[in-house]
DNA sequence: ACCTGAACACCGTTCAAGT
DNA sequence: ACCTGAACACCGTTCAAGT
């Protein structure tokens, strides 16, 4: 059974087709399917030849779904701080790592494409770099508060923050692809054994 | 131009053709090129349908090439083990952290392949359970030798070692990909950095 | 038992043409 | 300016036939 487009568009111009063509990728990856220029143009309604008129190629209009995954991976993990709010820069980062690992297994597909292979040539989509280093600056912050407060006397920064994202992500990761086997509802607190020695970590380097 | 194959058969029977396709596909990889079971089988000098004789599928070629990669990464990391032989825990799992990110990034198409996504299916190829079960058991005992020494006071195991699994196999991975910039001679003092506030927090926990 | 050839249903991408 | 259709060079996989 071929897969219909759809809409039916009553005009030859589509109008926002940019647009359009990422919700449809969305579409396709919440449904585990496979994410093909064709397959998206398809459930636009349009022929797939019109895609290059937007995105210069296939890796353009995934790198266009990696950034809507960096904005809401950003979204997510400012929520875990602000929910966190009164809590010690200990429970802070701990609810950050529990955030970014939901979110990874929550929209997997949608991690593997912002972390996957295709869109890792050094500086070709400069937005993705912005927003990684946005989300980098979001940790940051929090271990410099940290510091701050007395809490956390580790250092050197930089390298701590890397430290708590591999984690996070190699967590993740590994998730991801079954090499580390958790249930949905134990996630929070497998993640917060995961990242428990790292944290005392903070206290003694 | 297209590709050529290498060997010329005198024989209509290839007679090892399982290996032959298993190490073509390892000098696919190794020169980051397209693994692909056309491309492999050209490579042998057979006719690309030849390999549904051995392998059930492509994912099957690929899980054989995993094998070797997960065969390859247990005796680095004995190896790293056996140099650091007299050395404190603390520096025998720094050691143990030095050797899974380099053989990563000196193999990064094969790990790729390790722990990409196609092999995730659960239970699927047995044999790579267990050789990823084998490295766990690498990396428990060295934490086990470090609380019966006295030195770590952390716990549970269990979630100690995939918290250190998960440490490497991510700053692997976000190097690997480019998030994390690393320049090869710097990686042995990056990724010390990384761990060590991990290995001060198994004193403390 | 093992390998081949032709065919099928998919890709991403290029070219020239349609509205 | 924007979209389409036909064509190209690739895939992995299935079927029936060759040695």
């Amino acid at each position: 059974m071929p897969t219909r487009a759809r809409k039916k568009r009553e005009t030859y111009h589509h109008g926002d087709l940019s647009n359009a063509l990422v919700a449809a990728a969305l579409e396709v990856i919440a449904k585990e399917e496979q994410l093909t220029l064709r397959e998206v143009s398809r459930r636009v309604g349009v022929n797939h030849r019109a895609v290059y008129r937007h995105f210069a190629d296939l890796t353009s209009l995934l790198a266009a779904v990696a950034e809507q995954g960096y904005r809401q991976l950003l979204i997510v993990l400012q929520e875990a701080l602000d929910s966190a709010k009164r809590s010690a820069p200990e429970k802070r980062m701990e609810a950050l790592a529990c955030a970014y690992v939901a979110f990874a297994i929550d929209h997997s597909a949608h991690y593997r494409i912002m972390f996957g292979r295709r869109l890792n040539e050094d500086g070709q989509f400069p937005i993705l770099e912005e927003l990684v280093l946005k989300a980098f600056e979001l940790i940051d912050a929090e271990v410099l508060a940290g510091i701050e407060s007395g809490r956390f006397v580790a250092r050197p920064r930089r390298e701590l923050v890397f430290a708590f994202w591999s984690l996070a992500h190699g967590f993740a990761s590994l998730a991801l692809v079954r090499r580390i086997k958790v249930k949905r509802v134990l996630v929070d607190p497998y993640v917060k054994q995961i990242v428990a020695p790292f944290i005392a970590g903070l206290h003694a380097l």
